[in-house]
DNA sequence: ATGCATGAGGG
DNA sequence: CCTCATGCATA
């Protein structure tokens, strides 16, 4: 971290010297500046994927009076058609697609060059998406391509800083406008491309709302509202030491999927809780299943790391 | 921006 | 136990 950026998120109660929002008030009580750095990387995705497409329910329909206290209004049933979320590895076949932007937009697009590395043209869906029988031309009706969504993650970002907003606020608004309340997190890994795929789908059409609305309410107060908060007894976040962190690593390489067994052992040489070493293989794995791969091993299997699920008779020393 | 964590849903 | 969506806390 070697940027001259502080990054805290003052939430709520502004101590008096906000930073000059160059845009009219409103909400703009959380305004730093950690959402306004001037560029990111290059993200280039050729991550593949293919777990069987799971979904059914992203959304439960019971809260449970527990924790999340965030209002589950989610819109009824969605027309999820369960797409494979394959791979989007395109493989080879260049589908001439158009890279149509958000039609609704009333105002001055700015592509960027868009001159990535991409396998543009990837028909992820594993091959259901044939052609569009409907007439429609609606740019966002069926599931995007990848590269539609890095388009947009990457216009959403540059119009959400240009409008004055930092990630929080949109997580925020989302909450206040449809019901779905989202951290500065989720916000973040969305512009950063490093959520999966289907999350990614999930997402798009609830910023791009905002976005219509947030440049269409140029002027007008939008009413603030903020939730409670909710106070729950997290366990402190344990820091793993980098050089454990290496071992982890390279265990991961060898087998990414260990048994229980193995992450005894693992736990029991690194001196750190099962738990902890179980999650770290969990989030490991999720984070090569983003869009954005991880440190850079791209996985090259359909599959990943082959579960063996057909095969339960004898013993299954993995899970 | 990211690392570790929680939890629902599934098997 | 796993996956997957999501976020608090932190670097």
């Amino acid at each position: 971290m070697a940027t001259a950026t502080s990054n805290h998120f003052s939430v709520l109660s502004s101590p008096g010297s906000p930073p000059p929002p160059p845009q009219q008030d409103a909400h703009a009580l959380l305004q730093s500046d950690y959402g306004a750095h001037p560029l990111s990387h290059a993200h280039q995705w050729i991550a593949a994927l293919s777990h069987h497409g799971d979904a059914g329910a992203p959304w439960p329909p019971s809260p449970l009076g527990d924790q999340d206290v965030k209002p589950v209004l989610q819109h009824d049933g969605d027309r999820e058609e369960l797409r494979d979320t394959g791979g989007w590895r395109a493989g080879s076949a260049a589908s001439a697609h158009i890279p149509a932007m958000a039609t609704s937009e009333g105002q001055g697009l700015l592509y960027s060059q868009s001159g990535y590395g991409l396998m543009s043209g990837g028909e992820q869906q594993g091959g259901m998406h044939h052609h569009h029988p409907h007439p429609h031309d609606h740019s966002d009706e069926d599931t995007p391509t990848s590269d539609e969504l890095e388009q947009f993650a990457k216009q959403f970002k540059q119009r959400r800083i240009k409008l004055g907003f930092t990630q929080a606020d949109v997580g925020l608004a989302l909450g206040t406008l449809y019901g779905n309340v989202f951290s500065q997190t989720t916000i973040c890994r969305f512009e950063a491309l490093q959520l999966s795929f289907k999350n990614m789908c999930k997402l798009k059409p609830l910023l791009n709302k905002w976005l219509e609305e947030a440049d269409s309410t140029s002027g007008s107060p939008t009413s603030l509202d903020k939730i409670a908060a909710q106070g729950r007894k997290r366990k402190k976040r344990t820091s793993i030491e980098v050089g454990v962190k290496g071992a982890l690593e390279s265990h991961f390489l060898k087998c990414p999927k260990p048994g229980a067994a193995e992450i005894n052992s693992l736990a029991d040489s690194l001196q750190l809780e099962k738990e902890v070493v179980r999650v770290w293989f969990c989030n490991r794995r999720q984070k090569e299943k983003r869009m954005t791969p991880a440190g850079g091993a791209l996985p090259g299997s359909e599959d990943m790391y082959g579960d063996s699920p057909p095969h339960h008779g004898g013993q299954t020393p993995v899970q």
